[in-house]
This record gives structure tokens, sequence and C-alpha cells, in this order.
DNA sequence: AATCCTAATAGTGTCGACACTTTTGGGGTT
DNA sequence: AACCCCAAAAGTGTCGACACTATTAGGATT
């Protein structure tokens, strides 16, 4: 299931394909945070020439799944609390104005989309396709404001925040079904919003659902580091770390 | 004068000052917005061989500022009035929130950076000096909000805003200042705002005075194109067309 | 054994080349 | 004159090569 329309839809074939393998095994976590990417193996690995390899790491270091050390060596990018802060800052400043953009437009389809994927969390089999329907859900919103600098924009950090997702998963598959029911009645909340034909109560909406997220899992998953001081970790019940 | 540090500080050279080869020539209207840009051709023009081109002109792309045909050929982009409401959008989305975050991190410092900057404006000479302070002062709220996602996004699409404000002054030099008090006149009213120590009111007052610039110049510069509706053109005195 | 220096190794930045595709321009036809 | 077809020109996608730089490993020195 390859992503529908990425932002950057001409141009260009290996190197797309590249990023879709590259960003899989980063989210995946096979190729683990910190770990080398150099382009001559990347590019023995998949069959091609540096260029389109480069390419592709360019693309992911713009999407903030890689990071350029200053010694001009590629590697995978580590993320730290803050990043998960500034991550969901971003979402949320994104999905706010697409919230109160889309809620001006809402149709009864569009309430159709959201009721029929919230019907499938609430039956999802595990936490990766609880995940996988919440994001679905959120780009729905975003591609609906009918703002294409604000999907574009929101693409580029969409793949950051799955990757932190990603290693909280992997931190603790054990809290998998705990916060289901949670996520459900926050998308519920959000749907009625959204389609309460209220521009403001949509964004501000959205918003509170995003900062749940936030809370939840920047309590539960600070994979380091150095000295943060954030006191704040009361697990708000809004939630439950899907946004 | 270069930009002071790209979001992405790492990585090349060539390329790097290719791009701001071609964002000048562009934003400067030499190169036509519909005009060809094509690799062979900007590569011998600027003594380097087809990669740095390359290179740049994905990075334009992702600015918004080029656009890949479907064909693979590659031209300056044109901004439609459409354009034009969904860069500033997207602008109010993210200065909003950083905006929020400054206002709580608000120093004198900042107050009197700030006011410094807006005296220049109330003292600058020609068009370009003003909305060059006017990016300043924008770009400093961002930076200082210390999110770097949030301030990565915006770089994205500040050249997209700043090509759209050229277009504008080049179509009608004319107005040159009579918006220049009303400018300043915003602004001072955003330093009371972000200097409150009140967040949402930071957000808001950010949020309306990036509103004011598009309904300055979206009612004066639609560049053309196909059928809108929009009726209020109504010029709400409120930016002046720098946000 | 630990340290420093040096040589070998790995990696990036840039270049030119080639195949394939799209555009362009010219000539013939109606 | 307008239209269509074909050849030439231009452009992109991809590749391999080379120079320069950073890393690493090994060996000599203390």
């Amino acid at each position: 299931m390859p992503a529908p329309a990425p932002p950057s839809a001409s141009r260009k074939n290996l190197a797309r394909e590249v990023v879709q393998l590259l960003r899989t095994a980063i989210l995946s976590g096979k190729l683990p945070p910190g770990g080398a990417l150099a382009e001559p193996v990347l590019a023995e690995r998949f069959g091609v020439s540096r260029a389109p390899v480069r390419e592709a790491l360019i693309e992911l270091e713009r999407e903030g799944l890689v990071e350029f050390k200053a010694t001009g060596r590629t590697c995978v990018r580590t993320l730290a609390r803050k990043d998960f802060e500034e991550i969901t800052e971003a979402r949320s400043a994104l999905e706010s104005m697409a919230a109160r953009r889309v809620a001006a437009v809402w149709s009864a389809a569009d309430t159709a989309f959201l009721e029929k994927n919230i019907a499938a969390q609430a039956k999802a089999a595990t936490l990766g396709e609880l995940s996988r329907l919440d994001m679905e859900l959120h780009a729905y919103v975003v591609r609906r404001s009918g703002n294409d600098r604000l999907a574009a924009l929101w693409q580029t950090i969409r793949w950051q925040f799955e990757m932190a997702l990603a290693s909280t998963h992997r931190l603790q598959e054990s809290l998998v079904f705990q916060p289901r029911a949670i996520t459900v009645e926050s998308h519920r909340c959000l749907l009625a919003a959204l389609a309460s034909g209220r521009p403001e109560t949509a964004a501000k909406t959205m918003a509170a659902h995003i900062a749940g997220a936030l809370e939840w899992f920047a309590a539960d998953a600070p994979p380091d580091s150095s000295g943060q001081k954030r006191a704040r970790t009361k697990r708000r019940a809004t939630t439950g770390g899907l946004a």
C-alpha cells in the first residue's frame, strides 16, 4: 500500500522507490537510529547507482528521518523528547488550521468517511492497524482542507511523527490496547467538532486532540537524552497516544 | 546578503550556491514565471555540471518557486490568487503557533529587537527595504519560538511568500508608500501582543496581522487566472500588505 | 599497555557520458 | 494556407569515474 500521492508527484522514478524502501526500513527499525547511511552501500543494496540514492537521502532529510552530519556523512536521525514536542506542536499548528478550513465546507460524505474510519479503529486488531487508521483520518482532514501548501508541509512532518510513534511501539508493545478506547472516543469528539460547522471549535478541538497525544507519549516514551526539565507527566486521558 | 543559515545547513556547497543564484533570479523576475529551467542550460550558465543544478532545482521545488511538470520538464512556478491565499494561510498557521510559544518566553531583549526593527521600518526608504525588515521581524519570531521544525516549515514557504510579494511590487510600484504607516502600526500592535505574556492573545494577534496582509494584496494583486469567486475585496486597513 | 603517527580504506562532491523521451522544426500533402 | 508526419534537437534519468576528505586500523614509540 504505497502512499497515494506524494506531494512531489512528478519527477523521477527510481529515487522515489528508494525513498519508500529507506523510509520503510527506518520506520520498521531495520535501520536503527544513529545508524550510518552511506551512499555506495545503499546503492549496491538496492541495485542502483548513487544518484537516485543521493536524491532519496535529500528527500528523507527534508522529512526529518535522516540527518546530514557536519562532516558530510549521513545517518538515521535520533529523536529526543524535545523532538517529540516539536513535531507535535508543528502538527498542531497545521492540523488546527486544516480543521478550521475543512469545518467550513464539511459535508455528509466527510462525516461518513470519518465514521467508517472510527468504526474500523474500534475493531482494529493491532496497534499498527490502529495507528494506520489514525493517520488516514488525519491525512483526510488535511487533504480536505483544500490547501495544498498546508498538505505539503504536513507531509514533511508526517513521517517524523510516525518515526516517533514507532519508537514508542517498540518500547512498549505491552500497553497496546489500554489506550484504544480512549483514542476512539477522542476521535468521535473530533468528528463532532468538525461537523459542527464552527471553524473555531474545530480548530480548538483538533489542537486539544493532538495535545492529548503528546501528553500520552511524551510521558511514556522519552527514548533519551540529555538534561530536560519538564515536570508535568500527568497522563491526561484524552487521546491515548494516537492523535 | 545571503540567507544566514538555511534549514539544511549541512551538505554540499555548489548546490547551495546555485540555489541562491536561482532564487535571486526568480524573485527578481529575471527568470519569469512559467519560464523553462533546463538543467544543461543552467549548468553552463553557472559554470558547473548538471548534478548541483539538479539538486538545486529539487530544493527550489520544495520551496515552491519551481515546478516539475508531468513531462519531467522544469519551469518557474506561476502563482495564482488561490496560491496567495494558501501561502498566507500556511504562514498564519505556523506563525500563530510560533507567536503562542514565544509569548511564553518573551524577554526585554526581544522587545528591544522588535522596537529597533519597527523603528527602521518607519524610516525605510524603499518598499524593498520595508519588506526586508518585515521579513526579518517575522523570521525572528519564528526562530525565537524555539521549535526548529516550525522554523524549517516556515522557511519552506517563506520564499513563496516573497515571490508573491515580488510580483505585487512589480505590478504596482506606485502604491509604495501608502501602506507603510499601516504596516508599522500593525507591527506595533503585534509587538504589544507578543510582549503581553498571554500566549493566546499573541497567537490571535499574529493571525489577524497576517490575515490583514492577505486582504490587502489578494485584493490588489491577482496576477491571474481562471474562475475564482471571492466577493470580499474590501481592503481592511490593518497591515498594508506586509505581514 | 597506552599513545601517537601513518597508511589504507571508505565516503562525499562533482563531473562527463549514454540511453530514452519529449519537443521542435521542416517538408510534403491536401 | 492549414495539416500531418518524420527527422533533428534538446532534456531528463541514470550510470560510472575521479579527486579530495574523513575515518579507521595498524605499527612504531615510549
